[in-house]
DNA sequence: ACCTGAACACCGTTCAAGT
DNA sequence: ACCTGAACACCGTTCAAGT
Protein backbone atom coordinates (compact mmCIF):
# COMPACT_ATOMS: atom_id res chain seq x y z
CA UNK A 1 0.00 0.00 0.00
CA UNK A 2 2.33 2.32 1.14
CA UNK A 3 4.97 1.63 -1.68
CA UNK A 4 2.46 1.99 -4.41
CA UNK A 5 1.23 5.28 -3.20
CA UNK A 6 5.01 6.30 -2.76
CA UNK A 7 5.56 4.89 -6.32
CA UNK A 8 2.92 6.67 -8.14
CA UNK A 9 3.81 9.88 -6.53
CA UNK A 10 6.98 9.45 -7.92
CA UNK A 11 6.07 8.71 -11.14
CA UNK A 12 4.46 12.22 -11.09
CA UNK A 13 6.86 14.58 -9.68
CA UNK A 14 9.07 15.18 -12.28
CA UNK A 15 12.15 12.38 -11.76
CA UNK A 16 15.78 13.65 -11.69
CA UNK A 17 17.64 12.14 -14.85
CA UNK A 18 20.04 9.59 -14.30
CA UNK A 19 23.49 10.64 -15.57
CA UNK A 20 24.62 9.08 -18.98
CA UNK A 21 26.09 5.51 -18.66
CA UNK A 22 25.06 5.02 -15.34
CA UNK A 23 22.82 2.38 -15.97
CA UNK A 24 24.48 -1.16 -17.26
CA UNK A 25 23.71 -4.54 -17.79
CA UNK A 26 25.53 -5.57 -14.05
CA UNK A 27 23.66 -2.90 -12.13
CA UNK A 28 20.43 -4.10 -13.90
CA UNK A 29 20.57 -7.45 -12.71
CA UNK A 30 21.63 -6.09 -9.41
CA UNK A 31 18.60 -4.07 -9.06
CA UNK A 32 16.89 -7.13 -9.88
CA UNK A 33 18.54 -10.02 -7.69
CA UNK A 34 17.60 -7.24 -4.97
CA UNK A 35 13.88 -6.95 -6.15
CA UNK A 36 13.80 -11.26 -6.15
CA UNK A 37 15.23 -10.98 -3.14
CA UNK A 38 12.70 -8.45 -1.21
CA UNK A 39 10.01 -9.16 -2.93
CA UNK A 40 9.62 -12.98 -2.98
CA UNK A 41 10.93 -13.01 -6.67
CA UNK A 42 7.35 -12.70 -8.20
CA UNK A 43 7.38 -8.88 -8.14
CA UNK A 44 10.13 -9.04 -11.00
CA UNK A 45 8.85 -6.26 -13.39
CA UNK A 46 10.14 -3.49 -15.11
CA UNK A 47 8.40 -1.17 -12.79
CA UNK A 48 9.61 -2.77 -9.71
CA UNK A 49 13.49 -2.55 -11.58
CA UNK A 50 13.23 0.77 -12.46
CA UNK A 51 11.91 1.86 -8.73
CA UNK A 52 14.78 0.18 -7.27
CA UNK A 53 17.28 1.30 -9.99
CA UNK A 54 15.08 4.92 -9.99
CA UNK A 55 14.88 5.33 -13.28
CA UNK A 56 12.50 4.87 -15.83
CA UNK A 57 10.79 1.28 -16.22
CA UNK A 58 11.58 1.38 -19.77
CA UNK A 59 15.29 2.14 -19.55
CA UNK A 60 16.43 -1.72 -19.16
CA UNK A 61 15.66 -2.26 -22.34
CA UNK A 62 18.10 -0.31 -23.43
CA UNK A 63 20.44 -3.16 -22.04
CA UNK A 64 18.45 -6.51 -22.55
CA UNK A 65 16.03 -6.95 -25.70
CA UNK A 66 13.31 -8.17 -23.61
CA UNK A 67 12.53 -9.94 -20.38
CA UNK A 68 13.54 -13.25 -20.75
CA UNK A 69 16.96 -12.39 -21.61
CA UNK A 70 17.57 -10.47 -18.21
CA UNK A 71 16.16 -13.86 -16.62
CA UNK A 72 18.62 -15.80 -18.21
CA UNK A 73 20.93 -13.64 -17.21
CA UNK A 74 19.42 -13.02 -13.87
CA UNK A 75 18.78 -16.86 -13.07
CA UNK A 76 22.97 -17.95 -13.62
CA UNK A 77 23.99 -14.52 -10.98
CA UNK A 78 21.54 -16.27 -8.44
CA UNK A 79 22.79 -20.15 -8.86
CA UNK A 80 26.28 -18.98 -8.43
CA UNK A 81 25.41 -16.61 -4.91
CA UNK A 82 23.14 -20.22 -4.23
CA UNK A 83 26.02 -22.49 -4.75
CA UNK A 84 28.60 -21.02 -7.03
CA UNK A 85 32.07 -23.05 -6.39
CA UNK A 86 30.56 -25.52 -4.17
CA UNK A 87 30.16 -28.11 -6.09
CA UNK A 88 33.65 -29.96 -5.19
CA UNK A 89 33.75 -34.06 -5.79
CA UNK A 90 34.67 -36.29 -3.27
CA UNK A 91 35.94 -40.16 -3.55
CA UNK A 92 31.96 -41.11 -3.00
CA UNK A 93 29.94 -40.61 -6.19
CA UNK A 94 26.64 -41.14 -4.26
CA UNK A 95 28.01 -38.22 -1.51
CA UNK A 96 28.61 -36.14 -5.16
CA UNK A 97 25.22 -37.42 -6.59
CA UNK A 98 23.34 -36.38 -3.09
CA UNK A 99 24.89 -32.96 -3.23
CA UNK A 100 24.14 -31.87 -6.25
CA UNK A 101 20.74 -32.51 -5.31
CA UNK A 102 20.87 -30.80 -1.87
CA UNK A 103 22.37 -27.92 -3.72
CA UNK A 104 19.70 -27.73 -6.23
CA UNK A 105 16.80 -28.27 -4.19
CA UNK A 106 17.92 -25.71 -1.02
CA UNK A 107 18.34 -23.14 -3.80
CA UNK A 108 14.88 -23.74 -5.36
CA UNK A 109 12.90 -23.38 -1.84
CA UNK A 110 14.93 -20.18 -1.76
CA UNK A 111 12.82 -18.91 -4.66
CA UNK A 112 9.91 -20.77 -4.76
CA UNK A 113 8.27 -18.63 -7.24
CA UNK A 114 10.81 -18.79 -10.02
CA UNK A 115 11.61 -22.18 -9.23
CA UNK A 116 9.95 -23.26 -12.01
CA UNK A 117 11.54 -20.97 -14.88
CA UNK A 118 15.10 -21.92 -13.42
CA UNK A 119 14.31 -26.12 -13.71
CA UNK A 120 12.88 -26.00 -17.43
CA UNK A 121 15.04 -23.54 -18.77
CA UNK A 122 19.19 -23.81 -20.27
CA UNK A 123 20.88 -20.82 -19.51
CA UNK A 124 24.31 -22.13 -20.76
CA UNK A 125 26.31 -20.24 -18.68
CA UNK A 126 28.92 -20.96 -16.28
CA UNK A 127 27.33 -22.43 -12.80
CA UNK A 128 25.12 -24.93 -15.34
CA UNK A 129 27.91 -25.88 -16.95
CA UNK A 130 29.52 -26.75 -13.72
CA UNK A 131 26.55 -28.57 -12.43
CA UNK A 132 26.75 -30.76 -15.51
CA UNK A 133 30.46 -31.62 -14.87
CA UNK A 134 30.08 -32.29 -11.76
CA UNK A 135 26.91 -34.54 -12.15
CA UNK A 136 28.63 -36.28 -15.65
CA UNK A 137 31.80 -37.20 -13.47
CA UNK A 138 30.00 -38.34 -10.47
CA UNK A 139 28.08 -40.96 -12.77
CA UNK A 140 31.15 -41.99 -15.07
CA UNK A 141 32.51 -42.84 -11.76
CA UNK A 142 29.39 -44.72 -10.09
CA UNK A 143 30.94 -47.23 -13.22
CA UNK A 144 27.67 -46.88 -15.65
CA UNK A 145 29.15 -46.34 -19.06
CA UNK A 146 30.17 -43.43 -21.41
CA UNK A 147 27.40 -43.83 -23.80
CA UNK A 148 24.23 -43.77 -21.59
CA UNK A 149 25.69 -41.51 -19.04
CA UNK A 150 24.35 -38.42 -20.35
CA UNK A 151 20.71 -40.44 -20.06
CA UNK A 152 21.73 -41.00 -16.61
CA UNK A 153 22.40 -37.18 -16.10
CA UNK A 154 19.82 -36.27 -17.39
CA UNK A 155 17.47 -38.49 -15.78
CA UNK A 156 18.54 -37.54 -12.91
CA UNK A 157 18.94 -33.30 -13.25
CA UNK A 158 15.59 -33.77 -14.80
CA UNK A 159 14.33 -35.72 -11.14
CA UNK A 160 15.75 -33.48 -8.86
CA UNK A 161 14.64 -30.10 -10.36
CA UNK A 162 11.08 -31.26 -11.44
CA UNK A 163 10.45 -32.58 -7.36
CA UNK A 164 11.80 -29.02 -6.01
CA UNK A 165 10.11 -27.20 -8.77
CA UNK A 166 7.23 -28.93 -7.42
CA UNK A 167 7.43 -28.67 -3.98
CA UNK A 168 8.56 -24.85 -4.13
CA UNK A 169 5.46 -24.18 -6.12
CA UNK A 170 3.79 -25.41 -3.36
CA UNK A 171 5.19 -23.11 -1.20
CA UNK A 172 4.89 -20.11 -3.59
CA UNK A 173 0.75 -20.56 -3.41
CA UNK A 174 -1.08 -17.90 -1.82
CA UNK A 175 -1.39 -19.18 1.97
CA UNK A 176 -4.87 -20.32 1.70
CA UNK A 177 -4.65 -21.91 -1.24
CA UNK A 178 -1.80 -24.21 0.17
CA UNK A 179 -3.34 -24.32 3.13
CA UNK A 180 -6.34 -26.09 1.06
CA UNK A 181 -4.34 -28.45 -0.75
CA UNK A 182 -1.91 -29.79 2.05
CA UNK A 183 -5.44 -30.54 4.31
CA UNK A 184 -6.85 -32.65 1.42
CA UNK A 185 -4.24 -35.45 2.12
CA UNK A 186 -5.60 -35.36 5.62
CA UNK A 187 -8.84 -34.89 5.12
CA UNK A 188 -10.60 -35.62 2.12
CA UNK A 189 -8.59 -38.65 1.36
CA UNK A 190 -9.34 -40.35 4.70
CA UNK A 191 -12.93 -40.00 3.92
CA UNK A 192 -13.31 -41.69 0.43
CA UNK A 193 -15.68 -44.44 0.01
CA UNK A 194 -13.80 -47.92 0.51
CA UNK A 195 -15.55 -49.46 -2.38
CA UNK A 196 -14.30 -47.29 -4.96
CA UNK A 197 -10.97 -46.53 -3.06
CA UNK A 198 -10.05 -49.38 -1.61
CA UNK A 199 -6.31 -49.62 -0.93
CA UNK A 200 -6.72 -45.53 0.41
CA UNK A 201 -8.99 -46.42 2.76
CA UNK A 202 -6.67 -49.15 3.40
CA UNK A 203 -3.53 -46.34 4.34
CA UNK A 204 -4.86 -43.61 5.87
CA UNK A 205 -1.61 -42.62 7.32
CA UNK A 206 0.77 -43.12 4.47
CA UNK A 207 -0.63 -40.16 2.25
CA UNK A 208 1.67 -37.58 2.07
CA UNK A 209 1.03 -33.81 0.62
CA UNK A 210 2.54 -32.81 -2.69
CA UNK A 211 5.17 -30.97 -0.75
CA UNK A 212 5.70 -33.31 1.97
CA UNK A 213 9.86 -32.28 3.29
CA UNK A 214 10.57 -36.18 3.45
CA UNK A 215 9.60 -36.75 -0.44
CA UNK A 216 13.27 -35.52 -1.85
CA UNK A 217 15.77 -37.15 0.06
CA UNK A 218 13.66 -40.35 -0.26
CA UNK A 219 13.58 -40.12 -3.72
CA UNK A 220 17.24 -38.94 -4.32
CA UNK A 221 17.71 -42.83 -2.44
CA UNK A 222 15.64 -44.31 -4.98
CA UNK A 223 17.75 -43.14 -7.72
CA UNK A 224 20.75 -44.27 -6.02
CA UNK A 225 19.81 -47.55 -5.45
CA UNK A 226 18.98 -47.84 -9.07
CA UNK A 227 22.33 -46.58 -10.35
CA UNK A 228 24.05 -48.79 -8.22
CA UNK A 229 22.39 -51.81 -9.72
CA UNK A 230 22.87 -50.46 -13.10
CA UNK A 231 26.47 -50.31 -12.53
CA UNK A 232 26.83 -53.23 -10.74
CA UNK A 233 25.30 -55.35 -13.53
CA UNK A 234 27.67 -53.53 -16.35
CA UNK A 235 30.51 -54.75 -14.01
CA UNK A 236 29.29 -58.09 -13.82
CA UNK A 237 29.01 -58.55 -18.03
CA UNK A 238 31.97 -56.71 -18.01
CA UNK A 239 34.22 -59.02 -15.68
CA UNK A 240 32.43 -62.54 -16.52
CA UNK A 241 31.22 -62.39 -20.42
CA UNK A 242 28.28 -64.10 -21.43
CA UNK A 243 28.56 -68.09 -21.07
CA UNK A 244 27.35 -69.97 -24.23
CA UNK A 245 23.28 -69.36 -23.76
CA UNK A 246 20.93 -70.03 -26.58
CA UNK A 247 18.72 -66.93 -25.17
CA UNK A 248 21.57 -64.07 -25.32
CA UNK A 249 22.83 -64.58 -28.45
CA UNK B 1 -4.50 -11.33 -35.87
CA UNK B 2 -7.84 -11.81 -37.90
CA UNK B 3 -9.48 -12.64 -34.78
CA UNK B 4 -8.13 -9.94 -32.45
CA UNK B 5 -9.67 -7.13 -34.85
CA UNK B 6 -12.61 -9.27 -34.93
CA UNK B 7 -12.99 -9.38 -31.32
CA UNK B 8 -12.33 -5.40 -31.00
CA UNK B 9 -15.44 -5.14 -33.24
CA UNK B 10 -17.66 -7.31 -31.52
CA UNK B 11 -16.84 -5.33 -28.37
CA UNK B 12 -18.25 -1.86 -29.74
CA UNK B 13 -20.99 -2.84 -32.02
CA UNK B 14 -23.70 -3.50 -29.23
CA UNK B 15 -23.51 -7.19 -28.32
CA UNK B 16 -27.05 -8.94 -27.95
CA UNK B 17 -27.79 -9.69 -24.31
CA UNK B 18 -27.66 -13.59 -23.30
CA UNK B 19 -30.55 -14.90 -22.18
CA UNK B 20 -31.20 -14.97 -18.30
CA UNK B 21 -29.89 -18.15 -16.56
CA UNK B 22 -28.45 -19.08 -20.16
CA UNK B 23 -24.85 -19.53 -18.12
CA UNK B 24 -24.03 -21.87 -15.80
CA UNK B 25 -20.35 -23.63 -14.47
CA UNK B 26 -20.73 -26.11 -16.86
CA UNK B 27 -21.44 -24.34 -19.34
CA UNK B 28 -18.00 -22.03 -18.86
CA UNK B 29 -16.19 -24.24 -18.51
CA UNK B 30 -16.77 -26.19 -21.65
CA UNK B 31 -16.42 -22.88 -23.40
CA UNK B 32 -12.45 -22.76 -21.33
CA UNK B 33 -12.09 -26.16 -22.21
CA UNK B 34 -12.48 -25.26 -26.17
CA UNK B 35 -10.27 -22.08 -25.60
CA UNK B 36 -7.67 -24.47 -23.99
CA UNK B 37 -8.29 -27.11 -26.81
CA UNK B 38 -8.10 -24.40 -29.97
CA UNK B 39 -5.34 -21.85 -28.59
CA UNK B 40 -3.00 -24.16 -26.72
CA UNK B 41 -4.35 -23.32 -23.65
CA UNK B 42 -1.96 -20.00 -22.56
CA UNK B 43 -4.92 -18.22 -24.39
CA UNK B 44 -6.54 -18.50 -21.27
CA UNK B 45 -8.24 -15.50 -20.33
CA UNK B 46 -11.41 -13.97 -19.37
CA UNK B 47 -11.57 -11.94 -22.82
CA UNK B 48 -11.30 -15.77 -24.78
CA UNK B 49 -13.72 -17.26 -23.00
CA UNK B 50 -16.44 -14.50 -22.86
CA UNK B 51 -15.64 -14.30 -26.66
CA UNK B 52 -16.24 -17.57 -26.89
CA UNK B 53 -19.36 -18.03 -24.56
CA UNK B 54 -20.85 -14.48 -26.82
CA UNK B 55 -20.34 -12.93 -23.46
CA UNK B 56 -19.23 -10.38 -21.54
CA UNK B 57 -15.78 -11.44 -19.81
CA UNK B 58 -16.89 -10.88 -16.76
CA UNK B 59 -20.11 -12.71 -16.79
CA UNK B 60 -18.01 -15.69 -15.17
CA UNK B 61 -17.60 -14.06 -12.10
CA UNK B 62 -20.97 -14.41 -11.16
CA UNK B 63 -20.10 -18.09 -11.24
CA UNK B 64 -16.57 -18.53 -10.08
CA UNK B 65 -15.01 -16.85 -7.29
CA UNK B 66 -11.83 -16.00 -9.19
CA UNK B 67 -9.67 -17.77 -12.30
CA UNK B 68 -8.07 -20.26 -9.88
CA UNK B 69 -11.83 -21.63 -8.90
CA UNK B 70 -12.35 -21.68 -12.67
CA UNK B 71 -9.13 -23.24 -13.34
CA UNK B 72 -9.36 -26.76 -10.78
CA UNK B 73 -12.53 -27.15 -12.46
CA UNK B 74 -11.10 -27.31 -15.46
CA UNK B 75 -7.72 -29.23 -14.87
CA UNK B 76 -10.03 -31.98 -13.21
CA UNK B 77 -12.03 -31.68 -16.56
CA UNK B 78 -9.08 -32.30 -18.98
CA UNK B 79 -7.69 -35.08 -16.82
CA UNK B 80 -11.14 -36.76 -17.36
CA UNK B 81 -11.33 -36.36 -20.86
CA UNK B 82 -7.49 -37.46 -21.45
CA UNK B 83 -7.38 -40.57 -19.63
CA UNK B 84 -10.77 -41.05 -17.30
CA UNK B 85 -11.21 -44.69 -17.07
CA UNK B 86 -8.07 -45.87 -18.33
CA UNK B 87 -6.48 -46.84 -15.50
CA UNK B 88 -7.53 -50.47 -15.07
CA UNK B 89 -5.14 -52.57 -13.24
CA UNK B 90 -3.03 -55.44 -14.69
CA UNK B 91 -2.05 -58.73 -13.39
CA UNK B 92 1.67 -56.64 -13.39
CA UNK B 93 2.47 -53.88 -10.99
CA UNK B 94 5.11 -53.12 -13.64
CA UNK B 95 2.46 -52.31 -15.98
CA UNK B 96 0.41 -50.27 -14.04
CA UNK B 97 3.20 -48.16 -13.09
CA UNK B 98 3.94 -47.44 -16.97
CA UNK B 99 0.55 -47.38 -17.77
CA UNK B 100 0.04 -44.12 -15.02
CA UNK B 101 3.52 -42.31 -15.88
CA UNK B 102 2.54 -42.73 -19.33
CA UNK B 103 -1.24 -41.42 -19.73
CA UNK B 104 -0.63 -38.38 -17.70
CA UNK B 105 2.47 -37.94 -19.68
CA UNK B 106 0.95 -37.50 -22.71
CA UNK B 107 -1.98 -35.57 -21.00
CA UNK B 108 0.90 -33.01 -20.17
CA UNK B 109 2.35 -33.05 -23.57
CA UNK B 110 -1.14 -32.21 -24.89
CA UNK B 111 -1.56 -29.62 -22.91
CA UNK B 112 2.07 -27.79 -22.35
CA UNK B 113 0.98 -24.51 -20.89
CA UNK B 114 -0.84 -26.11 -18.08
CA UNK B 115 1.11 -29.01 -17.51
CA UNK B 116 3.12 -27.35 -14.30
CA UNK B 117 0.01 -25.60 -13.16
CA UNK B 118 -1.72 -29.72 -13.26
CA UNK B 119 1.64 -30.90 -11.63
CA UNK B 120 1.72 -28.59 -8.42
CA UNK B 121 -1.69 -28.28 -7.13
CA UNK B 122 -4.05 -30.76 -5.76
CA UNK B 123 -7.70 -30.81 -7.20
CA UNK B 124 -9.45 -33.40 -4.70
CA UNK B 125 -11.42 -34.69 -7.42
CA UNK B 126 -12.58 -37.69 -8.80
CA UNK B 127 -9.83 -38.44 -11.71
CA UNK B 128 -7.27 -37.84 -8.95
CA UNK B 129 -8.69 -39.84 -6.59
CA UNK B 130 -8.48 -42.86 -9.34
CA UNK B 131 -4.96 -41.83 -9.95
CA UNK B 132 -4.00 -42.29 -6.35
CA UNK B 133 -5.77 -45.45 -6.15
CA UNK B 134 -4.70 -47.00 -8.76
CA UNK B 135 -0.92 -45.98 -7.78
CA UNK B 136 -1.12 -47.18 -4.39
CA UNK B 137 -2.80 -50.57 -5.62
CA UNK B 138 0.12 -51.31 -8.16
CA UNK B 139 3.14 -50.34 -5.60
CA UNK B 140 1.33 -52.52 -2.90
CA UNK B 141 1.13 -55.38 -5.21
CA UNK B 142 5.30 -54.85 -6.15
CA UNK B 143 5.46 -56.25 -2.46
CA UNK B 144 6.37 -52.70 -0.48
CA UNK B 145 5.22 -52.58 2.91
CA UNK B 146 2.34 -50.86 4.05
CA UNK B 147 3.57 -48.07 5.74
CA UNK B 148 6.09 -46.85 3.58
CA UNK B 149 4.10 -47.14 0.01
CA UNK B 150 2.63 -43.75 0.39
CA UNK B 151 6.16 -42.54 0.13
CA UNK B 152 6.52 -44.53 -3.05
CA UNK B 153 3.31 -43.33 -4.40
CA UNK B 154 4.35 -39.74 -3.51
CA UNK B 155 7.96 -40.18 -5.04
CA UNK B 156 6.93 -41.83 -8.47
CA UNK B 157 3.94 -39.29 -8.90
CA UNK B 158 6.25 -36.10 -8.60
CA UNK B 159 9.01 -37.61 -10.42
CA UNK B 160 6.33 -38.43 -13.22
CA UNK B 161 4.85 -35.19 -12.94
CA UNK B 162 8.07 -32.97 -12.25
CA UNK B 163 9.71 -34.78 -15.42
CA UNK B 164 6.80 -34.71 -17.95
CA UNK B 165 6.60 -30.75 -16.73
CA UNK B 166 9.61 -30.15 -17.80
CA UNK B 167 9.52 -31.33 -21.02
CA UNK B 168 6.30 -30.11 -21.77
CA UNK B 169 7.47 -26.57 -20.37
CA UNK B 170 10.17 -26.51 -23.52
CA UNK B 171 7.50 -27.53 -25.58
CA UNK B 172 5.41 -24.31 -25.06
CA UNK B 173 8.49 -22.08 -24.67
CA UNK B 174 8.18 -20.17 -28.09
CA UNK B 175 9.94 -21.60 -31.30
CA UNK B 176 12.98 -19.79 -31.27
CA UNK B 177 13.64 -19.52 -27.45
CA UNK B 178 12.94 -23.42 -27.49
CA UNK B 179 15.82 -23.90 -30.68
CA UNK B 180 18.08 -21.58 -28.65
CA UNK B 181 18.09 -23.91 -25.45
CA UNK B 182 17.99 -27.33 -27.24
CA UNK B 183 21.16 -26.17 -29.44
CA UNK B 184 23.30 -25.39 -26.57
CA UNK B 185 23.55 -29.24 -26.08
CA UNK B 186 24.45 -29.64 -29.40
CA UNK B 187 26.80 -26.74 -29.77
CA UNK B 188 27.39 -24.86 -26.63
CA UNK B 189 28.73 -28.04 -24.44
CA UNK B 190 30.71 -29.36 -26.89
CA UNK B 191 32.58 -26.35 -27.32
CA UNK B 192 33.54 -26.15 -23.49
CA UNK B 193 36.92 -25.72 -22.53
CA UNK B 194 38.70 -29.42 -21.62
CA UNK B 195 40.82 -28.39 -19.17
CA UNK B 196 37.80 -26.43 -16.99
CA UNK B 197 35.03 -29.47 -17.97
CA UNK B 198 37.18 -32.45 -18.78
CA UNK B 199 34.07 -34.91 -18.25
CA UNK B 200 31.71 -33.15 -20.52
CA UNK B 201 34.31 -32.93 -23.44
CA UNK B 202 35.21 -36.75 -23.13
CA UNK B 203 31.13 -37.24 -23.80
CA UNK B 204 30.71 -34.87 -26.50
CA UNK B 205 27.51 -37.04 -27.67
CA UNK B 206 26.11 -38.16 -24.54
CA UNK B 207 24.53 -34.99 -23.55
CA UNK B 208 20.52 -34.78 -23.84
CA UNK B 209 18.71 -31.43 -24.09
CA UNK B 210 15.87 -31.00 -21.16
CA UNK B 211 12.76 -32.18 -23.88
CA UNK B 212 14.63 -35.02 -25.31
CA UNK B 213 12.13 -37.75 -25.99
CA UNK B 214 13.68 -40.57 -24.69
CA UNK B 215 14.23 -39.32 -21.17
CA UNK B 216 10.98 -40.07 -19.45
CA UNK B 217 10.71 -43.83 -20.30
CA UNK B 218 13.71 -44.16 -19.36
CA UNK B 219 13.80 -42.45 -15.93
CA UNK B 220 10.33 -44.96 -15.34
CA UNK B 221 12.21 -47.68 -16.03
CA UNK B 222 15.17 -46.36 -13.13
CA UNK B 223 12.35 -46.16 -10.95
CA UNK B 224 10.50 -49.47 -11.52
CA UNK B 225 14.22 -50.88 -11.37
CA UNK B 226 14.74 -49.05 -7.45
CA UNK B 227 11.08 -50.37 -6.26
CA UNK B 228 11.69 -54.38 -7.60
CA UNK B 229 15.38 -53.92 -5.56
CA UNK B 230 14.05 -52.15 -1.97
CA UNK B 231 10.44 -54.49 -2.48
CA UNK B 232 13.27 -57.73 -2.70
CA UNK B 233 15.04 -56.95 -0.24
CA UNK B 234 11.58 -56.60 2.20
CA UNK B 235 10.55 -60.28 0.53
CA UNK B 236 14.12 -61.48 2.20
CA UNK B 237 13.77 -59.79 5.22
CA UNK B 238 10.36 -61.55 5.95
CA UNK B 239 11.32 -64.80 4.19
CA UNK B 240 14.57 -65.06 6.13
CA UNK B 241 14.40 -63.49 9.67
CA UNK B 242 17.92 -62.48 10.58
CA UNK B 243 20.39 -64.71 12.27
CA UNK B 244 21.48 -63.89 15.46
CA UNK B 245 23.73 -60.48 14.96
CA UNK B 246 25.37 -58.23 16.99
CA UNK B 247 24.26 -55.18 14.58
CA UNK B 248 21.17 -55.95 14.14
CA UNK B 249 19.81 -57.00 17.89
C1' DA C 1 -30.76 -12.52 -9.94
C1' DC C 2 -28.01 -12.42 -13.85
C1' DC C 3 -25.50 -10.01 -17.42
C1' DT C 4 -23.14 -5.66 -19.05
C1' DG C 5 -20.21 -1.48 -19.27
C1' DA C 6 -17.02 1.31 -17.45
C1' DA C 7 -13.29 1.83 -14.56
C1' DC C 8 -9.12 0.49 -11.86
C1' DA C 9 -4.60 -1.03 -11.18
C1' DC C 10 -1.67 -3.53 -13.19
C1' DC C 11 1.42 -6.01 -17.11
C1' DG C 12 5.37 -6.02 -21.31
C1' DT C 13 6.68 -3.51 -25.25
C1' DT C 14 7.29 0.28 -28.88
C1' DC C 15 8.67 4.66 -30.32
C1' DA C 16 9.19 9.52 -30.73
C1' DA C 17 11.02 13.12 -28.06
C1' DG C 18 14.15 15.13 -24.87
C1' DT C 19 19.25 15.73 -23.23
C1' DA D 1 23.86 7.24 -27.30
C1' DC D 2 21.20 6.86 -23.36
C1' DC D 3 17.15 7.90 -20.62
C1' DT D 4 12.20 9.48 -20.44
C1' DG D 5 7.21 10.01 -21.36
C1' DA D 6 3.35 8.78 -23.59
C1' DA D 7 0.91 5.38 -25.78
C1' DC D 8 -0.60 0.64 -27.05
C1' DA D 9 -2.55 -3.71 -26.35
C1' DC D 10 -3.17 -6.50 -23.11
C1' DC D 11 -4.21 -8.69 -18.08
C1' DG D 12 -7.63 -9.88 -13.60
C1' DT D 13 -10.95 -7.80 -10.74
C1' DT D 14 -14.60 -4.57 -8.74
C1' DC D 15 -18.86 -2.33 -8.85
C1' DA D 16 -22.72 0.41 -10.19
C1' DA D 17 -26.08 0.29 -13.68
C1' DG D 18 -29.16 -1.90 -16.82
C1' DT D 19 -32.87 -5.74 -17.67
Amino acid sequence: MAASTARGTAAKTARPRRKRDSLSREIIVAAAEAVADRDGLEGLTFQAIGAELDAHPTSVYRHFRDKDELLLELVDTLRARSYGGTLVPSDDWRVDLRLAAKVVHEHYLRYPRFAFQMAARTTRRPVEFSNVEFLLQALVRAGLDDDSVGLYQRAFGNFVRGSASIEAAMLALPEETRRADELAWEVEYRQLDPESFPTVAAHPDALRSLGDPEIFDFSIELLITAIEVRAAELADRRSAPQPASSEES
